[in-house]
DNA sequence: CCAGACGTTGTT
DNA sequence: GTCTGG
DNA sequence: CCAGACGTTGTT
DNA sequence: GTCTGG
């Protein structure tokens, strides 16, 4: 699930969204994207402790675990389970000391019907950005280091539910920075509080056409509704 | 001890 | 069928 | 997530 | 890196 999404609010949008949780980030300017594929550099926001704030970081979607030998695996990890991570040896590591937020403002989901794959989009009604909760690694290699995350899914709502049987974390303005920051003691850390699907009134779909099947089709058109019309 | 896995989703 | 690439 | 490739040798 | 399985 959650292998698609969108992020058309611009950074100075969201560097407003962010503020209004009391974070001050700098965003910088990108062109508005409309089927974000995993592989590819996403926007994040982490906690820098050296500046003790937290502040944009790039990253490559699909986690690659530091101990890997090939980068290739991290095509396997754009989703990472909220029920277990804390025990995966790919990420256990990093959800005691490098999660992240993810904003967004739409994704998509399928249905297949036979040969036929329908996509949906879906996002906040008056198409507000939101945030996935994330986790993120950094990996070493010969020719340098790379720095990529995983979207952290819990059991789908009722909304969610004909769609999938998983939906992203997403988490509100007031749980940010506790996400982010540490806990005094991270042996006793729980993490229940943040890993909850959002109420069904949260979300809404529309069902679009299937230009978005292909990650090589980056354009508006993606998120023109199935039978044409815009919404 | 060393070798091998380490993940999610969807489908059958 | 399975892996890679976007 | 979906789409697209999946191979080697020899010749141009 | 760390755990599991043989």
């Amino acid at each position: 699930m959650c292998g698609r999404f969108t992020l058309r609010t611009s950074g100075e949008q969201l560097a407003s969204f962010f503020l209004a949780a009391s974070m001050d980030i700098a965003f910088p300017s990108f062109k508005a994207r409309y089927n974000i594929a995993p592989s590819q550099i996403i926007a994040t926001v982490r906690w820098s402790i050296e500046e003790k704030k937290a502040e944009f970081a790039p990253m490559r979607w699909g986690l690659i675990p530091s101990w890997a030998k090939d980068a290739k695996i991290g095509y396997k990890m754009i989703n990472a389970r909220s029920e277990t991570l804390g025990e995966k040896p790919s990420f256990r590591a990093a959800l005691k000391r490098r999660r992240c937020l993810i904003p967004v403002d739409g994704f998509y989901e399928w249905l297949t019907d036979g040969k036929l794959k329908r996509p949906f989009f879906i996002r906040r009604p008056g198409d507000r950005p939101m945030v996935f909760a994330g986790i993120w690694e950094q990996w070493n290699d010969l020719s340098g280091a790379i720095e990529s995350t995983t979207i952290i899914t819990c059991a789908a709502n009722q909304f969610m539910t004909d769609l999938h049987e998983r939906m992203p974390v997403i988490l509100e303005p007031s749980q940010f920075h506790d996400w982010l920051v540490d806990p005094k003691d991270i042996e006793k850390a729980d993490w229940s509080s943040f890993f909850k699907a959002v109420p069904d009134e949260y979300l809404e779909r529309h069902e679009v056409a299937p230009i978005v099947n292909s990650p090589k089709n980056e354009v508006p058109d993606c998120i023109v509704e199935s039978n044409g019309f815009l919404f």
